[in-house]
RNA sequence: GGAGAGGUACCCAAGUGGCUAAAGGGGGCAGACUGUAAAUCUGUUGGCAGACGCCUUCGCUGGUUCGAAUCCGGCCCUCUCCA
């Protein structure tokens, strides 16, 4: 830019803001559609002032937030910090239907205040990450509820069956010769929806949810609006390694695990992961990661370092660091040093007085370490249960209730039973 | 609407009158080994009971039978082809 105009200048200088802008948007994402539009997007949000609107779509059912969401959830506070905003569309109107399809039967219809409960929750845990301030909260239910058959019809007509089965989750079903629902074809087009209503600039989600995103441009293009961007996040693996984080596969590390529990799950994941979860938790950069990396397989760092310093950091981000090194603490004495933990969760037993013969497995069961008799007396066989730490070898066997009495089921699960002065319960 | 094929436990899948709480695999859980990693090996995988045992489960529902996941009737659901 020699001597040229002021405007030139000018244009130079933004044009340099929007590439450093759409660097940092772009990072760590799997898939971002499309990169000329985001551009574009970015230089009126700096010319006018007004921030881009940055949908992400919200599951109204009871909300348990895990480090999968946490990925999700750092892109977006990576927009707040850019100036932007964003809009959780709690999908509230398809929570009230439900879903009868075979899939997920139990599916629970949710009532209007569970939802708003649910939402309040989500909200809640969001904000550990992002800012309140420039989070906005919408119910789908608002525009989708007062929709006609016609408008709904209209809807349909706008996308196709042969794109709908595009998604790779149709295809398969159909493949298989599964069942498909009919109103299953309408989800994508009702969240596709959602972004025409709120008029979202981009929107994101997990790589899961990329045909849904591509449904929400298409649509928009067909109300008129400017077609949404659409980015994808990796989806975090969970901790058996190979599924993705989710509550249903029960993999998951939730943002309000407690911290022992939280460092002992992070340290329970395979070492080839850690990589994955010093990138998109912790955002590290991609030199660090590559150098952690090195040195593990150098030798030079023992990988079991590297997952301790990894399990310290996430859970001091969720729990502050005098947690996090309180877990550790915990966590070599149980584990190396084969000792209890700090604190020992002690269980009431009220219908239980001290001196009763009860059975050890039922004594398990009772106390929540086995989700039911028959489950702790095969435990006891395997020869994982331990009574004041002494192994139990019976299944069967009769053991005296006492006060302060120790159960322990494998290395995690332990308890101390307390029970009730049966001098004072004793009334007659 | 017609014809055919199906519906079995968390998932896939075998079983076509009693020996079947139901083969096999996956997944889960536990044990050994370890670094609560991975890999490997072993055990276990409906509920209750200290135990003999009792109860519940093969889409639902009646029936036949001393006895049913298995045979018969009705119903529900899914898929494929035809219309």
């Amino acid at each position: 830019m020699d001597k040229s105009s002021p405007i030139a200048c000018e244009d130079a200088r933004l044009e340099a803001m929007v590439q450093e802008q759409v660097n940092v948007i772009a990072s760590r994402t799997e898939s971002l559609v499309t990169r000329p539009e985001i551009e574009e997007k970015v230089r009126n949000s700096l010319r006018t002032g007004k921030p881009i609107k940055v949908k992400l779509g919200v599951d109204p059912s009871a909300p348990d937030l895990h480090l999968g969401h946490v990925v999700v959830m750092k892109k977006l506070r990576e927009f707040q910090e850019l100036g932007h905003e964003i809009y959780f569309v709690i999908g509230d109107f398809t929570g009230m239907i439900g879903d009868p399809s075979g899939r997920s039967q139990t599916r629970p219809q949710l009532s209007e205040e569970e939802i708003l409960v649910n939402a309040e929750t989500y909200r809640d845990q969001a904000t550990s990450i992002l800012d309140p301030a420039r989070t906005h909260t919408v119910f789908n239910s608002s525009w989708l509820s007062p929709m006609t058959f016609t408008e709904v019809i209209r809807l349909g007509s706008r996308f196709t069956v042969a794109r709908m089965l595009e998604r790779d989750d149709f295809q398969n079903r159909y493949e298989k010769g599964h069942a498909i629902g009919i109103h299953e074809f309408l989800y994508p087009l009702a969240q596709a929806y959602d972004s025409v209503a709120i008029g979202a600039d981009v929107e994101l989600g997990g790589t899961d949810q990329t045909f849904n995103l591509l449904v929400g441009r298409v649509i928009q293009k067909e109300f008129g609006q400017d077609s949404q961007v659409a980015i994808t996040m990796p989806l975090l693996v969970g901790l058996d390694g190979v599924e993705k984080m989710s509550k249903s596969l029960g993999n998951y590390i939730a943002v309000k695990d407690p911290p022992n529990e939280m460092y002992g799950k992070i340290m329970s994941i395979s070492d080839s992961l850690m990589a994955v979860y010093y990138r998109l938790v912790l955002l590290d950069s991609e030199r660090e990661v590559r150098q952690m990396e090195a040195d593990t397989q150098s030798g030079k760092l023992h990988p079991m370092d590297a997952k301790m310093a990894l399990a310290r950091r996430i859970v001091a981000e969720f729990h502050g660091l005098d947690a996090a090194s309180s877990a550790e603490r915990d966590f070599l004495r149980v584990f190396r040093e084969n000792e209890l933990p700090g604190e020992v969760a002690e269980v009431l037993l009220r219908d239980v007085r001290p001196g009763d013969e009860v059975g050890l497995a039922w004594l398990i069961a009772r106390c929540g370490l086995a989700p039911s008799s028959g489950e702790a007396r095969r435990l006891v066989e395997s020869g994982a249960v331990k009574v004041n730490g002494v192994k139990a070898e019976f299944a069967g066997a009769r053991q005296v209730a006492e006060d302060g009495l120790l159960l322990q089921v494998g290395k995690r699960r332990i308890c101390r039973v307390k029970l009730e002065n049966s001098l004072i319960t004793r009334t007659g």
